[in-house]
DNA sequence: ACCTGAACACCGTTCAAGT
DNA sequence: ACCTGAACACCGTTCAAGT
């Protein structure tokens, strides 16, 4: 995806044959193996599937080379997954829940939250966590069609969608309320952090590709565009970070009012 | 894309065949042929693979299928196109560029705007009917990686960017403010956008794919959920065009505020 | 100049056969 | 019970050969 089709398969090509297999290889009793320590698993090969993605990219990965990361034909697989459109959704459903597992601290914990700003934050910063850490995944979890149509991505489990209504709601929001703040909510970080991981992408490509002259080449294109020239050291800057903080902030501020306005008229809010 | 790999390769391989082809071979030398009217074209080309990920979704078009629409071997194109990667490049840009032509009157027009907010709420309506008019095509033009990295989706093109930058600078912009204006207008059109786009595909998806008795699955699935299911009735009505009409009258708003908070207050405002 | 046939290396997926 | 070999129908792409 981060690349053209040539390089990818030739380079992936070169990168994947070697480095599990010989693992296997070397012997099966070996202590430290990564691959294959007790026989195959659903939830292995999703995990497989993941760390593929996040190294070779989207692109690269097909049955039969994830088989032979797991030291193991691609027809083997099929024991496990219906097929190969079914293991990326497996993926994205499993890259969604690691919002609950491992936390460092001081990210998401859906339960045991103290009031509905604090939950919209951590969540946000959970599902930028995982955006960032797979950030070649992160294209599947925006745009694979949801289950219903109603799960808007990235929020894509009901059991996240359940505890962000609920959450809202026991902090006085309407129901209307709620589902407006929901809608607002995930646009803003699907936005966001589809925009930040697809940076990463372009960054990436860009080093595979030089293009020639770099620096020629972009004379001659700013060259025509007088606003973009003088604009490109404030465009090239990373503000992503802080970006995505004031966009939050100011979706909150924005709920806050909903909400106090709607205490103080006495409920009739229309839709946000 | 939309449709689980087994249905996707049945039902294409039936739609495809036939259509086109029957025309050619009736008579080269007919009036009306939509295909093949004076040999390829890169520009033909390209339009033939978006009326196809149109018609049968993005993961059906293959080089070969799309040679057969066109009444030629797959091996022709590579004449006019690289490759299939750089074709769906094209693609993209092809759709983008349609912001400027055969608009229907009141849409973008790019020069003889009048005034910022003109502008912005044209391109917004401009780019919505984009997404809304190929939504088979619009994660492409989300999700592929940009030229350069502070190309942000859905804003593909230097020359679009440019015009942006220009539009605010002139309304009053500081070089910072009109800067942290496109990104938030960015990340709000791609936000919106998308998860418009994808909505469409869950439903095409769902009607695909009846899952035994729907009424049953539903119920039993959403009992688990009391605020999930208290809400459906909210969730499932389609607010998209409202939604998206408040949310550009947002960013209007704080950008207006913005502006205004500069010129009174001497310039330095920080990053919006 | 423009297209095709044949070929190559690779896909996803099925299924009988091995252990 | 779990994996593989062989096979099938399809890919993208190259290139010598046809017209």
């Amino acid at each position: 995806m981060a690349t053209t089709s040539d390089q990818t398969s030739d380079r992936t090509s070169d990168d994947v044959r070697d480095p599990d297999l010989v693992a296997v290889q070397e012997g099966p009793e070996a202590a430290g193996e990564l691959t294959r320590s007790a026989g195959l698993d659903r939830e292995k090969i999703l995990q497989a599937a993941i760390d593929f993605i996040d190294e070779h990219g989207l692109a690269a990965l097909t049955m039969r080379r994830l088989g032979s990361t797991l030291g193991v034909e691609a027809m083997a697989l099929y024991r496990y997954v219906p097929g190969r459109e079914d293991l990326l959704d497996g993926v994205v459903e499993r890259v969604v829940e690691t919002l609950w597992d491992d936390q460092d601290g001081d990210d998401v914990q859906i339960v045991d939250h103290s009031g509905w700003q604090d939950y919209l934050v951590r969540l946000a910063h959970g599902m930028r966590r995982i955006a960032l850490a797979h950030p070649a995944v992160f294209p599947l979890v925006a745009s694979r069609p949801p289950a219903a149509p109603w799960v808007r991505p990235p929020l894509r489990s009901l059991r996240l969608v359940e505890s962000f209504l609920g959450t809202l709601c026991e902090g006085g929001f309407s129901d209307q309320a709620a589902v407006a703040a929901y809608r607002a909510y995930s646009s803003f970080l699907l936005g966001h952090l589809l925009l930040e991981v697809t940076q990463i992408g372009a960054q990436v490509s860009l080093l595979d590709q030089p293009e020639g002259d770099p620096q020629a080449q972009r004379e001659t294109d700013l060259a025509r565009y007088p606003n973009l020239s003088r604009t490109e050291p404030l465009l090239g800057q990373d503000r992503s970070a802080a970006e995505f903080e004031e966009a939050l902030e100011n979706l909150l501020d924005r709920l806050e009012r909903v909400l106090h306005e709607a205490k103080n008229s006495g409920g009739d809010i229309g839709d946000l």
